[in-house]
RNA sequence: GGCCUCAUCGUCUAACGGUUAGGACACCAGGUUUUCAUCCUGGCAACCGGGGUUCGAUUCCCCGUGAGGUCACCA
């Protein structure tokens, strides 16, 4: 049969609806942000929702975990666990009442039923099907006079096996075979409902009209659709996602196979701005050439349509590019506030050095002017300790230099003394007075820049690359600089 | 194995029957008269294979092949 899926004119509801088991991956922040995007988009609710119903799999501080993540990340929630809203509660084992009174009506209508046997017998059904190569079917091995149900068996829907044709707003028209419905648990023996069972009272209840998920969900999809007729309840739109990728390709991106958490790239200096459009753009485009996305542009433009079918890699390198995109493109002030945290939480770390701890906030600021072009992500600002302490040497930096491990320790010395004496003659510090000191310098000494400048910057920061040398020594400051030259190796 | 889905440079992707198949990341080369980064310029690099349909297929259809997903009292 053919479910027509209706036209939508209430207003859009999304969900995101995790289950507290640990932390959130970019492959499950993506599916969020998309629900999100939706909602925004139309002016509808995006609504958070918990999915604990198996107990045994809860991970203790996860939802906290959880909802820290959006947070970070710029995902913003109508509805919640934590705010509730007009369908509280939206943790699923706050609901069970609601799972008993829908399932009631199906073993009312003789369409659910309890399952005499235990585990261990369904185990065997299992495997005898397997052993014949077969795919396992419970319906198989219904039993012809199922006791009542009370409570402790787990209650099984009976199903009808039938072919359903569907529009998945991504996927486009689907169509599904009879083979794969089953009589699924609709509420296990412990009381609490299965996933299968639970999301459907859920989002029903909670009107949700466009359920986004993973691609993983796909193959139970006709089962989705023989209770939604056998429970006589509309379905909402679906979106089924394509699975992001691990960097190898060739399986689905997963905590298991070492899936940072999102959390993690906050705390190593990635800007949720970047993540959202590094992450939005992993299997969406709008058509266009643009490569970056701000969180407006995204809500303006973002359409189920334009969803890629194929799953999509996790390209890290991508998402570093990106990042330094957005950095660089955030006003000082700005990015000033984003590397100076208190430290406290995530989204407010200190990505200072440790030398720069007692410095002032007009100095940091000039430092960090000197830095923006060159920070990938916001943990290389701890490469510019030098601008706050005296760095220790590293003689490595003069021998293993092509051109300077030529000079002899004395042709060094010369240099470098007349570099002080130029430099400490001048009597305006400037970037401009400092160059135009160097390029004297140059003709004077008869060294190549390579050489001569090198030796400099080396002398003044002990590091293997930093800013323009000018500039550098003028932040630095003439006192500092001639400090810094006047010490013998 | 059954069922479902997918298929353009190494990677993310554009193209919705007619293009020298475009952009970006990565990589390589050059420039911005020190390094690294930024920025600019240029380069390398793709329509999985085979049949159809069509005047014409990357694009539509079929069959292969490959990849992923799913077959739980997990979600």
């Amino acid at each position: 049969m053919t479910v027509i899926l209706p036209v939508m004119n209430t207003p859009i509801r999304t969900r995101f609806a995790p289950s507290p088991t640990g932390y959130l991956h970019v492959g499950g922040i993506r599916t969020a942000l998309f629900a999100y995007l939706l909602a925004r988009q139309n002016k509808g609710q995006f609504v958070l929702r918990f999915e604990d119903t198996d107990k045994k799999r809860e991970v203790v501080g996860s939802a906290e975990h959880l909802i820290a993540s959006l947070r970070a990340i710029g995902i913003d929630y109508d509805e919640g666990p934590d705010i509730g809203g007009p369908y509280a509660p939206y943790i699923q084992s706050q609901r069970l009442d609601s799972y008993r009174q829908w399932a009631q009506k199906l073993i009312d209508k003789g369409l659910a039923y309890a399952d005499p046997y235990t585990p261990e017998q369904v185990q065997q059904f299992r495997e005898q099907a397997q052993a014949a190569k077969k795919a396992f079917l419970y319906r198989n091995h219904r039993p012809k006079q199922p006791p009542a149900w009370d409570g402790t068996q787990p209650l099984r829907f009976k199903s009808t096996p039938q072919s359903y044709t569907y529009h998945d707003a991504v996927m486009g028209e689907t169509t599904t075979s009879s083979e794969v419905i089953d009589d699924i648990i609709l509420i296990k023996s412990d009381g609490y409902p299965t996933y299968n069972f639970a999301h459907i009272i859920d989002d029903t209840e909670m009107h949700i009209t466009h359920i986004i998920r993973g691609q993983e969900f796909l193959s139970s999809m006709p089962n989705y659709l023989a209770l939604y007729e056998a429970l006589e309840l509309t379905p909402p739109v679906f979106a089924h996602m394509p699975h992001i990728m691990n960097e190898q390709g060739n399986k689905k991106l997963g905590k298991r196979d070492g899936a940072k958490d999102v959390l993690d790239y906050i705390r190593d200096g990635y800007l949720p701005e970047a993540l959202m459009s590094f992450i939005a753009t992993m299997g969406w485009n709008d058509g266009t050439t643009q490569e970056t996305y701000t969180k407006a542009e995204l809500i303006k433009r973002f359409s189920l349509e334009k969803i890629q079918r194929s799953g999509a890699r996790f390209d890290e390198k991508r998402l570093l590019w990106m990042n330094g995109q957005f950095i660089r493109e955030l006003p000082l002030d700005e990015l000033y506030t984003r590397v100076s945290g208190n430290g406290q939480s995530v989204g407010h770390e200190n990505f200072w050095p440790e030398a720069a701890a007692g410095a002032d906030e007009a100095y940091k600021k000039q430092v960090l002017a000197l830095a923006q072009d060159r920070l990938k992500t916001l943990a290389d600002l701890g490469g510019f300790g030098y601008f706050f302490t005296i760095p220790s040497k590293d003689l490595s930096l003069i021998t293993d230099n092509k051109q300077l491990k030529k000079l002899k320790p004395s042709e060094i010395a010369q240099l470098v003394q007349a570099s002080y004496d130029k430099l400490a003659a001048l009597t305006e510090w400037t970037p401009e007075t400092i160059q135009a000191a160097l390029n004297e310098l140059l003709e004077q000494t008869g060294q190549k820049p390579g050489i001569l400048f090198s030796l400099i910057r080396i002398y003044a920061t002990w590091a293997p690359f930093s800013p323009q040398l000018n500039n550098t020594l003028a932040l630095l400051g003439q006192t500092q600089t001639l400090e810094r030259l006047g010490a013998s190796l």
